[in-house]
RNA sequence: GCGCUUGUAGCUCAACGGAUAGAGUACUCGUCUUCGGAACGAGUGAUGUGGGUUCGAUUCCUGCCAGGCGCACCA
């Protein structure tokens, strides 16, 4: 439709000896204010010396002269110098026709078609605790994964955990120091467990020397791997604490395709940087160092390898970007996901990498996210006060169970509806805004279910889908031409779908689809309040259905692209 | 100090350089003999601050103020 629009208005100008390159054709914000509007008198009138609004009403009588479209019901000047086009009720009709057609598919595009991408996010440690801030990139990173697949690309998830390193050693004193965990404990809580023997270990690590240097030694140890008692405790400490993260995987609705354990990184980026010291590495007091400052003034001095001759973090990330690569041959985007902490140093290892290879440079992109803290200032799995991911989903069905009393459920089935309303409600607290931003953690926010939250979209799918069932045994069928004169409002909302998309998937920015589904259930709630729809003595119940059904489809597709499940009852 | 980033209603967030700056929440009032009240309708209430660019600035540039993150052997 904007092509055809745009069409008119281009031969509209021609006709008129108006020469313009390119213009705007947006829709208004204000639904009242049309369809379509586009700008191009108020850019224009200066250059040709015209008064905006008498230029726009000329424009206009030519448009109503050139207009045989029926799809355009009325075109008008307003404001400033604004020409709006509103689209007919035939527009209308057709496209709750297509929708129905369309299903589940409707708003698919080809923007990425034959495209390999690769997301990596979630990052958690094994040994620590799973945290909100981890549950944060995986709702971010879940969402971007649906949308870069919805338009086309060949995507896998990634996920890359820190399999080494001090928490580790941390963790394992604190065991050794507490002892382990009952047998009769749910994995879940045997998780937990090494979780705050982590903490433990890492309070007592800055406060006391003398355990520093016990935690040190384990630290040795779990790299030499010749202590037979430490080797024990590390792998059945791995195996709970990842097998930990694959239940909360499974609930939040994340598939992960290639686990990357940094301690596999290690030699492998370091063969990389012993290939390019002179070249782009150097050596510095002992350390090999990358100067990025010399290619680029914003950027700074890392280490990538120390004086003790062991691989840091950049070296490793060095070296899961080459195991990427040949992970998934002819890649052509990695996407990272994390928190935007580590944007200065990520940049840093950006630049080495695509001086290393060329061919990987404007394959990577570096997404970050802001922090979830509380109002009482940073939280971190060290001080102990963050809060755990499985502690706010538990808590968060659980409110959702209290609610859940009016319909019929299987214990399972409203086991896994709570779970799943929970989810929603936590990953719309963060979807709903624009990534980069810090998030300020409100634990009654974060599990609303009123007004603008997930569960809300969640009810509003649920309530369609009842409808859907009366129609079904009153047997009123869907019939997107019996429609009224009226217009609805969802209609105009409806049809915008595919572009909120577009513009979703091409920013990487998945509040634009949260802000859309909102505003679609409340179009979709106030016709349901204003409109019997099921209903045999009204003609245009058919049509009434029919839009329904187009409203159940949009809203089901657009909450899976949130990474969020669309219950038919809750 | 340098770099990056953020500042919008009491609170949490929107607004691809456009029209009367939108939502939710909170507060006040209203809707219910109807298909799901986790709902619908109405009201109160905001662009940190000084300049600049523009027909038009929350948006772009710039000074200041205030938060956050990063700045060599942690990850």
């Amino acid at each position: 439709m904007q092509e055809e629009i745009k069409k008119l208005i281009k031969d509209a100008l021609e006709n008129l000896n108006i020469e313009v390159s390119d213009f705007a054709l947006e829709h208004p914000a204000d639904l009242k204010m049309g369809d379509f509007s586009t700008n191009i008198a108020l850019a224009i009138a200066k250059s040709i010396e015209r008064n905006p609004k008498e230029l726009a009403e000329k424009i206009v009588v030519e448009i109503n002269r050139l207009n045989a479209d029926k799809n355009i019901e009325k075109v008008e000047v307003a404001g400033a110098g604004f020409i709006n086009f509103h689209l007919s009720r035939k527009f209308f009709g057709k496209s709750v026709e297509e929708i129905l057609n369309q299903a589940e598919s409707f708003g698919k595009n080809k923007t990425l078609e034959g495209k390999k991408i690769m997301v990596e996010y979630t990052q958690p440690n094994p040994f620590k605790p799973f945290h909100i801030g981890h549950l944060m990139s995986n709702a971010i990173g879940e969402s971007i994964s649906r949308l870069v697949e919805f338009s086309g690309a060949d995507t896998s998830r990634a996920n890359y955990q820190g399999d080494v390193g001090l928490h580790v050693a941390k963790a394992i004193w604190g065991l050794l120091k507490k002892g382990l965990p009952e047998e009769h404990f749910s994995n879940t809580a045997k998780a937990q467990y090494i979780g705050e023997c982590y903490s433990f270990g890492a309070g007592e690590y800055e406060t006391d020397p003398k355990i520093k240097e016990e935690i040190d030694e384990i630290n040795k140890k779990v790299y030499t791997r010749d202590d037979k008692k430490i080797n024990d405790i590390y792998s059945w400490g791995f195996d709970i604490t990842m097998e930990a993260f694959e239940d909360l995987y499974r609930m939040l609705g994340t598939k992960f395709d290639f686990y990357f354990l940094e301690s596999a990184m290690a030699d492998i980026g370091r063969d990389i940087v012993n290939d390019n010291i002179g070249k782009i590495f150097e050596e510095s007091d002992g350390a090999i160092v990358f100067k990025a400052e010399k290619y680029d003034p914003k950027l700074h001095t890392r280490v990538f390898i120390t004086s003790q001759n062991l691989p840091t973090y950049e070296t490793k990330e060095l070296g899961l970007t080459a195991e990427k690569f040949k992970t998934e041959p002819n890649m052509d985007l990695s996407i990272v996901v994390t928190a935007s902490e580590q944007m200065e140093y990520m940049r840093v290892v950006a630049k080495a990498i695509s001086l290393i290879h060329p061919e990987f440079g404007n394959k990577m992109k570096h997404i970050t996210h802001g922090m979830m803290r509380l109002s009482t200032g940073k939280m971190g799995s060290r001080k102990g006060n963050a809060i755990t991911g499985e502690s706010l989903l538990n808590d968060a069905r659980d409110a959702i169970l209290e609610k859940m009393t009016d319909r019929e459920f299987s214990n399972e089935e409203r086991e896994k509806v709570a779970s799943d309303v929970g989810v929603s409600a936590i990953k719309y607290s963060v979807l709903k805004q624009n990534i980069g931003g810090d998030i300020v953690y409100d634990f009654d926010k974060s599990i609303s279910v009123d007004g603008d939250s997930g569960p809300y979209l969640q009810y509003s799918y649920a309530r369609a889908n009842s409808v859907l069932e009366k129609a079904q045994k009153e047997n009123i069928l869907p019939d997107p031409h019996a429609f009224p004169d009226e217009i609805f409002e969802v209609e105009k909302l409806l049809y915008k779908f595919p572009e909120i998309v577009e513009r979703s998937t091409k920013e990487y920015e998945p509040h634009y689809v949260a802000n859309y589904l909102i505003e679609l259930a409340r179009a979709y709630n106030s016709f349901y309040g204003n409109n019997m729809i099921v209903d045999k003595a009204d003609k245009a119940s058919s049509y009434k259905v029919a839009l329904t059904y187009a409203f159940s489809f949009v809203m089901k597709t657009g909450l899976h692209l949130l990474g969020i499940v669309a219950p038919k009852k809750m």
